[in-house]
DNA sequence: AACTTCCGCAACCGCAAGATG
DNA sequence: ACATCTTGCGGTTGCGGAAGT
């Protein structure tokens, strides 16, 4: 298992190859085939070691090799593969005819792996990103940061800034998969004040019109979404936009909703988890009551979710927690679940 | 136009494992 | 069984062109 000596060979050529060198290679190759790749370049004329040799020609001088961009299939078969095999570049070679193990690692790594990070997915899991700094890239495009710089104080920027922090607390929470017993994560009392005052990206008011306070929607992630088919169990959020819609219209049915909640910055939020469709409200502050629908029926009423998510804690953390130290916190009420009902109607509203 | 920064890609490096004597 | 050679693979580097200032 010894180390291949011919590398550290001196004098030998290294760095990029010439248009006479390619030749000789291919000549050679051609007419005698590689045979032991140590002993091609002496054979075939060539100041390189074999190992160069054997590089140069299975990943660019190959006859079958297909060159160019890759297509948009080649790309979902390198993400689909990927998911399941990792940074096994041969092996998904292998289903790309024409494509190098390199030319593959290099897409990825220029191409695909931005991609992902890019839209709060980790790269290796290809799973939403967990750890709230490591989604900044994603929370920066939803902020368009760019525009925030230019034309905001620093301490806007802060305030908003936090404010996209607030909300991907409470993406997170709504991603979460199956097993996590519906933890939700601890906020603090900057984080939840700030999630309470501000317009939301998922606000009932202001998703569609207000430029300043950008809305995860299709268009936020690239389309289509490649990983449909890997994680149905995820809130679709491709299609945020129209549930933001549907929560617009529960709004305007519900006016208990609405005059309870003074700021019209309530949150609701419809995802599907794992084949139920749940509502999430946030109508008071540290208050968050998830809705599912008691039958698969769209008639049947909306009630709090069983089991019902823990209650949303607030670490003492600021001056406005209490100083002593001591936790708030409050549980979901039921008050409006009695209260919502969701009518078959507005299912048929959407388009 | 000149300079700097960014980005994509080809090539290199070094490790691991199979092949061979 | 062991040492050496060969090949395959994945990570990383650095060059050159594009884009930005």
């Amino acid at each position: 298992m010894g180390r291949s000596p011919c590398c550290d060979e001196i004098g030998l050529k290294k760095g990029p190859w010439t248009p006479e060198e390619d030749q000789k290679l291919v000549k050679y190759i051609q007419k005698h085939g590689h045979g032991s790749w140590r002993a091609l370049p002496k054979l075939a004329g060539l100041n390189r070691c074999g190992k160069s040799c054997r590089l140069r020609w299975t990943n660019y001088l190959r006859p079958d090799i297909k060159r160019g961009k890759f297509t948009a299939e080649e790309e979902q078969t390198i993400l689909n593969l990927h998911a399941i095999l990792g940074n096994k570049w041969s092996a998904i070679a292998n289903h790309l005819p024409g494509r190098t193990d390199n030319e593959i690692k290099n897409f990825w790594n220029t191409h695909l792996k931005k991609k992902l990070i890019q839209m709060g997915f980790d790269p290796m899991t290809h799973r939403p990103r967990t750890d709230i700094f490591s989604s900044l890239p994603h929370l920066i495009a939803l902020a368009n940061l760019k525009e925030l710089v230019e034309n905001h104080s620093w301490e806007e920027q802060a305030v908003r800034l936090q404010t996209e922090v607030a909300k991907l607390h409470y993406l997170q929470y709504l991603l979460q998969p199956p097993n996590n017993n519906f933890s939700m994560p601890n906020l603090d009392m900057d984080t939840l004040n700030v999630l309470n005052s501000l317009p939301s990206a998922f606000s009932t008011k202001d998703h569609t019109h207000n430029p300043n306070n950008p809305v995860l929607n299709s268009s936020s992630l690239d389309s289509p979404n490649p990983f449909d088919s890997i994680h149905d169990h995820l809130p679709d959020l491709k299609s945020i936009e129209l549930q933001t819609n549907l929560i617009s219209k529960v709004n305007n049915n519900n006016e208990n909703i609405s005059n309870n909640n003074n700021n019209d910055d309530n949150i609701g939020v419809v995802t599907n988890i794992h084949g139920q469709d749940q509502v999430v409200y946030q109508h008071q502050p540290c208050e968050f009551t998830v809705l599912t629908q008691g039958e698969n029926s769209p008639t049947s009423p909306w009630l709090p979710s069983s089991p019902s998510p823990p209650p949303v804690t607030a670490t003492a953390a600021t001056s406005s927690a209490p100083l002593d130290g001591s936790t708030t916190s409050t549980t979901p009420s039921s008050f409006w679940a009695d209260h919502l009902l969701l009518e078959d109607s507005l299912f048929h509203d959407i388009p």
